[in-house]
DNA sequence: GCAAGGTGTGACAACGTTGTCAAAAGACAA
DNA sequence: TTGTCTTTTGACAACGTTGTCACACCTTGC
C-alpha cells in the first residue's frame, strides 16, 4: 500500500480510501491510484485490514461438520457457502469425524483465525464451552443437531416425524414386525429417530420386539452384519425401518444377498443416489440438507447484522418418497 | 495480551513468547502467564500474529473445486483437510461450478485473506493470472486437470489409459458398435478420456462411428435423453462407454426405461456408490480422488517447506471394476 | 573481588491497514 | 477581494502481535 501511495504520488490513507471504495476522493485521483495499484499488483490485506477495523470483521466464517465428503455434510457446506459468497464471506471447512475433542479443536482453530461466526454439526454434548466464543461476538448457528447445555440457534431436520411417517407407511402395508437399525446412539438425531419408531408402534398399539432392533450400527459393513443376523434369525422382521443413509444401503445390501430384497420390506431414513434405479426401488424419508444450510446461514448471518432477538430452533420438514421397498406387503 | 501480561505481572513479550512455547522463560513465570490466560479466556489472534511474524504464513489454505457437494470433489477436500490438520493448517473451500471467472474471484478472495497455497481443480483455461500469486510466495497445486499457461506442480488421473481399459474390455466381449458419451468438451479430462476412446478404437482398428458419438452432456437428464436417443435408433451402438459419473447413471436410467439394461453393455468413468447393488452391477474405471488430494496436499507442503525443484506431473493410475454391465455381449 | 559468559526479561519498533482529526484546496456569495 | 462553507487530502496513532536488541541478573572461574 505504501508502495501503490509513493507510485501515485498520495498518501497511504488515499489508497486505504480507493481500495475501500469510499466516498469523497477524487475521480482524477482515484484512477491515479487505481493504475498504481494494478501496475504494482497490489492485493488488498484482508487480516490486516480487519484488524484495524472498527468491527473487526473477517469476512469469513466456520463450519463443523461430521465429515466434509459425506453427501449430507457437504450439501449442507455447499447451500452455506451459496449463501455466504452472496455477501463476500469465505468458509472455512473442518470435519469432526463424530469426535468431540476434534469438534473442539477445530472451534478452537477457527476462534484464533477470527471466524465471524461458525455454523456447528455438533459431535460433542456440552456445549457450554463456546460462552467464551460467543461473548467475543462470534455468532454460532447448530445445524442436523441442537446444542446442548447452551442457549444458540439450531436449524434440525423433523427427525420424530419423519421417522413416524416410515414406520407408520410399513403398518399401512400390513407390517407388525417391524425391525429397527439405527446409528450410534450418543447421537441426538439417531436417538429421536429410535424414538420415534417407537412412538409410532405404541400409537398403533404394537409392542416393540427388542430382539428386532439394533443400535449403534456405523457404517456399511456393520449394518449389512446386523441385518443379516436379524432376517435369518427365529422370527425375522417383514419389514425393516433403517435410521441413517449408510445403514440403509447395507440392509440393501444384505437383503440382497439374501434374495429377500423383494420380500422384506425397506424404509430408510435419508435419500440415497441412485436409489430410484435399485430393484425394488428404495423408499424413503428425505431430509432436505440444502434447506437446513440455507436457513443456517441466513440465521447466521442475521445475528451478524446485529438480529438480537432470542435464540430460535428451526425445523425442517421430511418428505416420504416411495419408490417400491416401502409398499411390500407381508 | 496486554491485558494477560498486567494480571500475571510481566512484559507483553514474555507473554508472547509463552503462547508461541518459545524456549527461554523460567517455568514458574510461564505457569503465571498460562494462568492469567485461563482466567481472562485469552485467544490468541493468529492474523495479527502472522501480519507480524517473519514468514508471514497464515496457517490457511484454500481449495477451489468444482463443487464442494459432488463427490469427487469432497473426497478430494476431504483428503486434503486429513494432509491439513496434521499440520494445524486450515481449509478454505469454494466452488467454481465449473466457470472460470469464479475461479478467478475465489482465488482472488482467497488471496486477500493471506492464503499460504492453494489447491485448484480448474474450471479456466489461461492460469498465468496465479503468476501474481505465485510471485507473493503461494504455492500452488493443480488437482484432476492442468494448468494451462502455467508451469505448476499437478495431480491428475490417468484419464486416457482408464477410458482405453474400459473401451478394450467392451471389445474384449466382442463389441465393435460401442457409443461413447461425453461431458462438457472445454473440461479437460473429458477431452482426454474422449481421446482414450477414440485413440482404443484405433488400436483395435475399428473405424468411429460419429452418429455413436455425444459430447457436452451436463448431468442425469442430458445422458438420459441422449442415450434413449441413441439406443433407439437405427442401427444404435450394443455397448457404452460414459465419460463421466452423471452421464454413467443418466445412461443407465434410459438403459433401464427401455428394458434394456440387460442388453446393452456400460462401462462408467468414475465410481458411483451403490452400483454394485444395481442390477445388473455398473462396470466402471474407478479413480481415486483421496490419492489425488492426498499426493496434491503433500507437494503443496513440501512446497511451503522450501523445495524448489522443477514442477511435477503426479499421475493417479485408474482401477477397473467388473460387475456385470460391462461384461454384457453383443 | 572481578571479568566473562550465559540466561531470563522487557522496551521499542514494525507488520499493513483504518479511524480520527486537522489542514489544505476549492466553491461561492457578498 | 475577503470570509464562509464544503470538499478533498494527509499526518498520526492504533489494532494485536513478534523480531531485535539491550539490560539485568545469575553463574562460573580465576
Amino acid at each position: 500500500m505504501r508502495e501503490v501511495a509513493a507510485l501515485a504520488k498520495v498518501s497511504i490513507k488515499t489508497v486505504s480510501r480507493v481500495v475501500n471504495g469510499e466516498s469523497g476522493v477524487s475521480p482524477r485521483l482515484a484512477r491515479r491510484v487505481m493504475a498504481a495499484a494494478d501496475r504494482l499488483d497490489y492485493r488488498h490485506n484482508l487480516p490486516a485490514s480487519s484488524l484495524r477495523r472498527a468491527d473487526g470483521r473477517s469476512a469469513t466464517i466456520g463450519v463443523v461438520l461430521e465429515d466434509v465428503a459425506n453427501p449430507f455434510s457437504s450439501a449442507l457446506q455447499r447451500s452455506i457457502e451459496d449463501i455466504a459468497v452472496q455477501r463476500g464471506v469465505l468458509v472455512l471447512a473442518g470435519s469432526s469425524d463424530e469426535d468431540g475433542v476434534r469438534e473442539r479443536k477445530l472451534v478452537s482453530a477457527f476462534a484464533s483465525r477470527r471466524v465471524d461466526g461458525l455454523v456447528i454439526q455438533p459431535a460433542s454434548h456440552d456445549h457450554s464451552y463456546l460462552l467464551t466464543e460467543r461473548k467475543a461476538g462470534t455468532a454460532i448457528v447448530f445445524v442436523d443437531r441442537p446444542p446442548e447445555f447452551l442457549d444458540a440457534d439450531s436449524v434440525v431436520t423433523d427427525n420424530a416425524a419423519g421417522a413416524r411417517r416410515g414406520v407408520h407407511h410399513l403398518v399401512e402395508s400390513g407390517h407388525r414386525r417391524i425391525g429397527y437399525l439405527g446409528d450410534l446412539h450418543t447421537i441426538d438425531t439417531a436417538r429421536v429417530r429410535y424414538e420415534g419408531y417407537r412412538a409410532e408402534l405404541a400409537e398403533q398399539k404394537i409392542d416393540v420386539d427388542e430382539r428386532l432392533v439394533r443400535l449403534d450400527l456405523r457404517g456399511i459393513e456393520k449394518a449389512d452384519a446386523a441385518t443379516t443376523e436379524l432376517v435369518t434369525g427365529t422370527q425375522p422382521p417383514t419389514a425393516l425401518f433403517t435410521g441413517q443413509n449408510l445403514i440403509t444401503i447395507g440392509a440393501f445390501r444384505a437383503l440382497r444377498r439374501l434374495g429377500l430384497h423383494k420380500k422384506v420390506a425397506l424404509i430408510g431414513f435419508d435419500d440415497i443416489l441412485l436409489a430410484d434405479l435399485l430393484e425394488p426401488g428404495i423408499t424413503v424419508i428425505a431430509q432436505d440438507p440444502a434447506a437446513i444450510g440455507r436457513t443456517a446461514a441466513e440465521i447466521l448471518f442475521r445475528r451478524l447484522d446485529g438480529d438480537r432477538s432470542p435464540s430460535q430452533r428451526r425445523v425442517v420438514l421430511t418428505r416420504m418418497i416411495t419408490r417400491g421397498s416401502g409398499e411390500i406387503r407381508p
